[in-house]
DNA sequence: AGGTATTCGGGTAATTGGGGTT
DNA sequence: CGTGTCCCAATTACCCGAATAC
């Protein structure tokens, strides 16, 4: 079936058991523009998994130290 | 320009990957009228990629309601 | 002429969004 | 200021059997 190349993404739940936080926590974040959300034509989020797990591992974060 | 050739079709499932919902989703969304629909002979649905993508990327296609 | 995977339908749980509060 | 929780309405996910696609 040859699917299309595009950008995997995550679910709220998914992230929020990540994060170890509450789905609303997430939701929060992509308000604040803390992190990328794609709509559903629903209105729901689901989030860029590289962008997550870039977050998860501390990647490119302009916070170095203290 | 622009001659009407035939338009790329996806499948219910490799659309419903790409939002990262399931395959009944991405029918209840061509019943309400929020995506376009090609059906083929059997009764099966068929998506255009192009309007797939543009909703994907959050490009503003048309409001036919609001 | 078969065989497997997908997509019809419907129906019922689970998740999500949004506002407001602690 | 960030997070967790409560409410309700909307959206989405999984269940089945039967038909279609390849």
């Amino acid at each position: 079936m040859s699917a299309p190349e595009s950008e995997a993404l995550l679910t709220p739940s998914e992230v929020a058991t990540l994060f170890r936080v509450d789905p609303k926590t997430v939701t929060r974040w992509a308000k604040a523009g803390k992190l990328t959300s794609i709509r559903t034509l629903g209105g729901h989020r689901r989030y860029r998994e590289t962008e997550v797990r870039e977050l998860l591992n501390g990647v490119p974060n302009q916070r170095p130290t203290d």
